[in-house]
DNA sequence: CTGGGGTATCGACAGCCGTCAATGTCCCAC
DNA sequence: GTGGGACATTGACGGCTGTCGATACCCCAG
């Protein structure tokens, strides 16, 4: 008989994979990247140099209404990707960093 | 009475943003990865170093039907991330070289 | 040719997401 | 204290997305 029988799909020969807790985790944060408006927004404070950017600022070159901008600020902040400085009126947003490292690395094949 | 008003907002005073396209591009290709379905799906085929993967192979790993894992992998074949060969009845799924770096890159600070 | 099995596609449905107008909150200027 | 301005929150709405069952496609074995 004999039969060797070449499969051609070996099932179960897979080393594992990423866990469903880690890819729920990561999945979040690269949501809150994946949206034009906030790409756009991290572009324009990763832009500055570091510098701080006013909330003000930004509602103009987005071409979306304050409550807009202030609703993807809070998600970028609430991805641990911007931090917020309230001083008086005006709300200042830097770049938390190594944020994006994290992200980077932590994606499959990332090192 | 000289009054050197300190506004403590400067608007305008922002280098350019990155363009809406390009942050539209880029947003629909962090799409394809912000899913902890796909992610799982390429920590399995990076994890295979370089080898392919079978579509069979996926299904039970990831828990999910099998049009499911199919409309998954398609996305992931869209954004560019998978590329597919299929011999015969099976459909074997690799890498493609370079996509995420491609990525990584693109992102603000992405040197 | 016929049957069987691996994949892809379709249609439907629930849930999430980006957007805005309206409103609330809080701090400063007067 | 009162008014105004900057920002955040709420509520609503349309569109997108992940999921599945059912079905179609397609290749190989016999």
């Amino acid at each position: 008989m004999l039969e060797l029988v070449d499969v051609g799909c070996s099932p179960a020969a897979l080393s594992d994979a990423m866990s469903a807790e880690t890819a729920t985790e990561l999945a979040r944060t690269l949501k809150a990247l994946a949206d034009p408006a906030r790409l756009r927004v991290l572009s324009l404070v990763a832009g500055n140099d570091g510098r701080e950017v006013c909330a003000c600022d930004l509602t103009d070159p987005l071409g979306l209404s304050q409550p807009t901008v202030s609703h993807h600020l809070k998600v970028l902040v609430d991805a641990g990707f911007l931090q917020r400085d309230k001083r008086g009126v005006w709300a200042y947003y830097s770049l938390v960093p190594g944020a994006l490292e994290r992200v980077t690395d932590a994606l499959p094949g990332g090192r």
